[in-house]
DNA sequence: AAACATTCCTGCACGC
DNA sequence: TGCGTGCAGGAATGTT
């Protein structure tokens, strides 16, 4: 579920509802994540206020008073919901609330994950760039910094399929396997295409259709595939605007071919036949 | 019951 | 030969 529009939708939500509240006090009932949580977590942020939500690829970066951050990063099952009371906990299981953070205006931020492969790291603000999670990581698609240019050069000499490059997060950050699916039907490019194989026009198109997508789906409110809800509890409204991810057999929205699925890169892919050279 | 929205690690092949 | 890089495959895990 969580890719950059899931990640940024939720990054905007936070923003107008938790921005400027104080952590009362966190509590942590599960701390084996994908990394386990270090104990001094709870400790560290009781007190602290919410200065600003920020974002980079799909890590959303919490930052709090007195120079310290939390990265959270949502794996493949994570979200992290604004409670309040009566809030419809809907398909969250609590066993799954792994972690806490009450805030003083009585709600709750409440971190769960069925799969534990998502991370929370606290650190000091000073340090977040340097993270080795963030460090490495490649222009963010929204900036202008990914253009055909820098994708046309990225691609050169690869052997990989594109699709596993432009899933790959050292060459554009937030690109996962729904959208780069929705992208590259949209570039008319089958992700099998080994990369070094793209025209330079195709990696124009890719390039251009990137950002597009990804500003798409952050207006729906990110896709629900199955289990995605935002920070509200909210399913997202793209996933009505998919228009190969999960249609294999179903008719291509512009000439009508059944859709095909392929594995690419270990990951499930779907592209048209037809349109997609 | 096979598949899965993500990331990290290992091991092999290749080229300089 | 040795080293770095690219790439494939698998693992982590619970749900549907």
């Amino acid at each position: 579920m969580p890719e950059l529009p899931e990640v940024e939708s939720l990054r905007r939500i936070l923003a107008r509802s938790a921005r400027g509240r104080t952590i009362v006090s966190a509590a942590v009932r599960e701390k084996r994540l994908r990394r386990a949580l270090g104990d001094e977590v709870a400790d560290s942020v009781a007190g602290r206020a919410i200065v600003e939500i920020g974002r980079r690829a799909k890590y959303l970066l919490i930052e709090l008073g007195g120079g310290m951050a939390l990265m959270v990063h949502l794996g493949m099952s994570g979200s992290l919901t604004h409670r309040r009371d009566g809030f419809d906990p809907g398909p969250f299981d609590p066993r799954h609330d792994h972690v806490e953070f009450a805030l003083d205006d009585g709600s709750r931020l409440v971190y769960n994950d069925p799969r534990r492969f998502g991370l929370i790291k606290l650190m000091r603000q000073a340090e977040l760039a340097s993270a080795a999670e963030l460090r490495g990581l490649g222009p963010e698609p929204l900036s202008g910094d990914f253009s055909a240019e820098y994708f046309w050069r990225a691609t050169r000499g690869r052997k990989a399929a594109v699709k596993t490059l432009l899933m790959d997060q050292r060459i554009v950050a937030g690109v996962g396997n729904i959208y780069a699916s929705e992208i590259l039907f949209r570039a008319g490019v089958r992700p099998t295409r080994r990369a070094g194989r793209v025209t330079r026009a195709e990696a124009g198109r890719i390039a251009a259709h990137t950002p597009a997508v990804l500003s798409e789906a952050i207006g729906g409110g990110g896709t629900t595939f199955r289990s995605y809800r935002d920070s509200r509890g909210q399913p997202g409204r793209f996933a009505k605007r998919l228009q190969v991810y999960d249609r294999e057999g179903k008719p291509c929205v512009t000439c009508g071919a059944a859709i095909r699925q392929a594995i690419v890169g270990q990951r499930s892919s779907f592209y048209c036949p037809h349109c997609q050279k």
